[in-house]
RNA sequence: GCCCCGUUAGUGUAGUGGCCUAACACGUCUCCCUUUCAAGGAGAAGAUCACCGGUUCGAAUCCGGUACGGGGUACCA
């Protein structure tokens, strides 16, 4: 029943390089990308940097990569170009200065003189009055005149937009329905700063228009300033995009999702082992669903099934504990052949990374770790915990703790007994698989008079060097007869108090 | 302060006037499977649908108010 057979939309991403991209900014342009390609449309990157005191170097690039990691592929771009490049607002000063020409000739901008000292005045003068504090409209009586002898003297001159006397105003969102503004509580805004550049207001405008953008995709907290994007594209006689204004993402107490909430950045989930498509996956089951019970989706189940009706205006609460069960279902899903490289790559990562310990030589044996990832595949719940859970079948040394050698139900001598019989076992058994260890391994227990629990559990701490691994025979079969051998070698004489045998 | 938006179990969602004694998923708990841990299977607990009032034969669903939350109120985006 959604209607998803619009016209193919051309949509945009237009982040301003101020720093770390957020989550609730991917987001965004999850949905914007969403979107165009849902209908067939295009996916456009801007880079709106026309801040210069905030601006970040090197933040265009992180942005990219995010986007390029999460498969949200653009069609025009700064990296790229395009049919109306260039795609960074500072290099499109011009059109901005066209577009303020045009309001000014047909008056619905003026030029200003007021600094911000006498804004800052004003501000304080209206707090003190008890009034709500805003620009009172002071430039619209200058004269011609008195502009030029401030130009003259070399005071700052900004261009704004003169709020027409118009009532109320209304607008269309596709996500929040008809939005009722009243004018009346709108200051005449800057359109153009003194320093040459335009503010978002007006380049966004001209960009989009230019660009022919046909869905305005962005956050929730636009919507007080759509009414004065539309003023502006009435006075320029330009028609208006549809808009989508998406709901936003708060952390784990609600308020605004922020560093202190852990990973707030794309690439930090990346560095923490998620999978792009799990990641991908969950954001776009933030705030919109496809009507079903559907929750584990490709993306390319997604783009088909998107549709913007069915996005929700409450913002949602990002629960990182259900994006780590969705990792763990999408690695579930993914084979072994295509986790390889990822996993390699975690293991090669330096010790201090997450990675095995330095004493691991680099690169790992792909053969070796192709044998291993099946005895961890549906254990993990993101690639990191491989490092973890496989480094006892590359490390040497392990150092199994003394106390967790008999398991929680036995005892060491019991322990030490249980070893000495499986060491005499591994040595002897042949072939060396596990399924014909298991069934000597349980024959042993039988002759021991022991469950399987107590016999097993001190052998799988002295190989792995932890109460919990993979199952036992195909972890035995994996570190190797030698390093079995000498490794329950080891954990007798822990249990013997003589520390780790040191000979040979 | 003023303006805008929101409010279904702890969390994400389903629900768009009767099928709702409110569904699914994550999480939590119990049990099964089992050599540990996972995975898988079977269950359980958890929501007076923010509150109050109205419309209606009937409201989680429509309307109004209140509370709470969030956003905005810049020569930032």
């Amino acid at each position: 029943m959604a209607t998803n057979t619009t016209s193919p939309a051309r949509t945009r991403f237009a982040p301003s390089p101020t720093g770390q991209m957020h989550i609730g900014g991917v987001r965004t342009a999850l949905f914007s990308w969403l979107l165009a390609r849902q209908t067939g449309g295009q996916f456009i990157l801007r880079i709106e940097d026309t801040d210069r005191n905030r601006y970040v170097p090197g933040t265009e690039q992180s942005i990219m990569e995010s986007l390029r990691w999460l498969g949200l592929d653009w069609d025009e771009g700064p990296d790229i170009g395009g049919p109306h490049a260039p795609y960074t607002q500072s290099e499109r000063l011009e059109l901005y200065q066209d577009a303020t020409k045009q309001l000014l000739e047909s008056g619905h901008a003026y030029e200003d003189d007021t600094t911000p000292e006498e804004l800052e005045e004003l501000r304080i003068a209206q707090q003190a009055a008890g009034k709500p504090p805003g620009y009172d409209n002071r430039g619209r009586y200058k004269t011609k005149e008195e502009i030029e002898a401030s130009r003259a003297a070399g005071k700052p001159i900004v261009v704004r937009f003169k709020i027409p006397d118009l009532g109320t105003l209304k607008f269309q969102d596709a996500v929040l329905g008809e939005v009722e503004f009243d004018l009346s509580l709108l200051q005449d805004f800057v359109i153009m700063k003194s320093d040459g550049y335009p503010t978002y207001h007006l380049a966004h405008i001209a960009d989009d228009r230019a660009m022919e953008i046909t869905h305005v995709v962005r956050g929730p907290e636009w919507v007080p300033s759509t009414p004065r994007h539309v003023l502006i594209l009435d006075a320029l006689g330009w028609e208006k995009p549809e808009y989508i204004h998406v709901p936003l993402i708060l952390g784990k107490d609600r308020s605004k999702l922020s560093k202190r909430h852990g990973a707030a950045s794309a690439l930090e989930y990346r560095d923490q082992g998620f999978l792009s498509g799990a990641v991908f996956n969950f954001l776009a089951l933030l705030g919109w669903s496809p009507g079903d019970d559907t929750e584990i989706m490709t993306r390319d189940e997604i783009v088909e099934r998107f549709s913007i009706d069915r996005i929700l205006q409450s913002p949602s609460v990002f629960d990182n504990e259900k994006l780590a069960w969705m990792n763990g279902v999408h690695i579930r899903q993914t084979s072994v052949e295509d986790l390889l490289e990822p996993v390699a790559a975690v293991l090669e990562k330096p010790e201090t990374e997450g990675g095995l310990p330095a004493s691991v030589s680099r690169p790992v044996d792909r053969d070796y770790l192709k044998q291993l990832l099946p005895l961890v595949h549906e254990r993990l719940k993101t690639l990191n915990e491989a490092a973890e859970t496989l480094s006892f079948f590359f490390v040497d040394e392990i150092s199994p703790d003394v106390e967790a050698l008999p398991g929680r139900k036995s005892d060491s001598a019991t322990a030490a007994r249980s070893l000495e019989e499986s060491l005499a076992l591994v040595k002897t058994a042949e072939p060396f698989e596990p399924e014909h260890l298991e069934a000597e391994f349980r024959a042993l227990a039988d002759r021991l008079g022991v469950k399987a629990g107590p016999l097993f559990t001190p052998v799988r701490v002295a190989v792995t060097g932890s109460s919990m691994a993979p199952p036992l025979f195909d972890t035995i079969v994996g570190i190797g007869r030698e390093r079995v051998i000498e490794r329950i070698e080891n954990a007798i004489a822990l249990l013997n108090g003589a520390g780790p045998a040191s000979d040979s």
